[in-house]
DNA sequence: CTGTTAGCGCCTTCAG
DNA sequence: CTGAAGGCGCTAACAG
């Protein structure tokens, strides 16, 4: 592997003009340009990325952390990693399998000049613990959070879940069942707050049984299945906070001979692939443009730039889970 | 942040005791190893791993190559970067859209030097232009591919598909339909083999319009539904070989009012979570133990070591899509 | 067993 | 505009 060394050598000139022009920085004459292009052309010259990254201190690359690999990921992943390749970032995945353990390790990557910065899908530990690792660098995540040191990309959840519930209203359903995740995730209060306000609004009467909080994204679909299957008040519709967990529902009550719409109305949230292949009426919030934000906030971090974010819509998906019963 | 010679001065040592300690290499008296040990605890000295790698010329870390985030790969890759990281190496996942100069760019990391190693799922380039790279590292895939430059973890496809068929027989089916991949693919020639013995032995005919091949992971699912649903000589059973399409077919199917088993057996292929969702009845093959063995292999190969592989094993998971009709 | 020394490849002052 | 020189943090001979 030539170095810029044997650049100069070649080119007749000293290795800091080989520098120079690798990094544009000072003045170079047009000539040594030229010379030294065609000399690292002719010996076939490749920076050495691993002396760069030492020399500067910085990686470029970012880490990804997810608790493991979940089916709404898919998409978000892809948008997140293009968006960084074009800005010349690499992604380093860490699946922490719900490790806290694990998830330090990754944030200590950081520490470690590892990564440069980091993305957070689904958090672990405490934000007080992950605060910690903001002093190394920036961090970003898709939950809604409100402090300075991290950024959320976070999409109105109070504004989305009004929205598909009016729109469950109007098709005609009454009887409402929420499922929601980790009662301190502020998506999931902004939800609280919208579904309060629409029971209100409406003059429908909540059903405490019905109104399901900290459902991990394992397999509480299963088990909220069981207990619709078991239960003697059987709402007509249940608003899920995520496909994932409304297609495990929804597939476990059909090994019962339950099936949806017929028997209950199911809104999934994420507009993901399975959401599709199982005719999940669902919600899309443009994760793509989520993705898209995430990564420009730490880009612009990074590198004390200011480019715009992307602005986020939702839009309802209408498949088969909800029928109008009116 | 602390270096060697900061550890070194505050243990009244020489940087060089210090890295021996660090790298366990060389000898170091117990109390010189003491010291160093304590003052590196006093000051809170982390190694810098960038200057380790530059240094070394090594990254310890793996490109992953495959063409987008498909649902069959969460497993894989969540095994593969468990043992990765296990063994002290990182993982960096390149999605390539099935885009030809996006995997060169991939490959041209190991070039770089800024991976060690690469696992490719599935390529995009033809192994004619993925040989060149090899000359870089060690490449290993998930595909078959019987060459000396690359290794691959596969499964026999031959021995598993012609089990899958007798079950299938076995239960009752006669009018098979096979749904298979890439035909350049080894897989998909093993496959081929099985089921023209297949049909030969139990004296089935094999109706060509039901021998699908080329068929990719993106929607081709969908179409083999329609092609289905218009065709005047229905198969009685379909066999995949990928649940992720037997799920595409099925979804499409089910959209114009028909259902497995009842109109049709759905044989998948992978045991995905997909498959449990949809309640397909489909092949495991035991897809950790390829990602286990696929990293395995890299690390034997960049380590000089000769860590065992673990063994593939077959079985059928009886879901809902195949029946008895015995 | 330990210290000295010489790089790894690149970037960045600092003189000229 | 250009070359010389120093340094980033660490490892690996090489003498002692």
């Amino acid at each position: 592997m030539p170095t810029i060394i044997d650049v100069a050598k070649t080119a007749g000139v000293s290795k800091s003009t080989v520098s120079r022009v690798l990094t544009d920085n000072g003045y170079v004459s047009k000539e040594s340009r030229k010379k030294v292009l065609s000399a690292m052309e002719e010996i076939g010259y490749i920076p050495n990325i691993l002396a760069r990254q030492f020399q500067s201190g910085v990686t470029k690359t970012i880490g990804f952390i997810a608790p493991s690999y979940m089916n709404t990921m898919g998409k978000f992943l892809q948008v997140f990693m293009e968006t960084a390749k074009k800005y010349g970032y690499f992604v380093n995945l860490y699946l922490t399998s719900e490790d806290k353990q694990k998830e330090i390790e990754a944030l200590n990557q950081m520490k470690f000049k590892q990564i440069d910065g980091i993305f957070i899908l689904t958090r672990t530990n405490e934000w007080e613990v992950i605060k910690k690792f903001s002093q190394y660098g920036p961090i970003s995540t898709w939950n809604r959070i409100e402090e300075d040191w991290i950024y959320s990309s976070y999409f109105d959840h109070y504004e989305g879940y009004l929205k598909a519930l009016n729109y469950l209203y109007n098709q005609g359903y009454r009887q409402f069942g929420h499922v929601l995740g980790n009662s301190q995730n502020l998506n999931t209060k902004a939800r609280l707050k919208a579904l309060h306000e629409f029971h209100q609004n409406k003059g429908l009467k909540l059903d405490d049984e019905w109104l399901i909080q900290e459902s991990s994204l394992y397999d509480d679909g299963k088990l909220i299945g069981e207990k619709w299957i078991d239960s003697k008040s059987k709402p007509d519709v249940l608003a899920f906070y995520s496909d994932y967990i409304a297609a495990q529902f929804i597939s476990r009550i059909e090994e019962k001979g339950f099936k949806s719409p017929e028997n209950i109305g199911v809104l999934g949230f994420d507009n993901s692939e399975i959401s599709e292949l199982m005719h999940l009426t669902t919600v899309d919030y443009s994760i793509e443009k989520q993705a898209y934000n995430s990564f420009i906030y730490l880009y612009n971090q990074l590198n004390e730039e200011n480019i715009a974010e992307k602005k986020l819509t939702t839009k309802i998906i209408k498949r088969k889970t909800i029928v109008n019963r009116t």
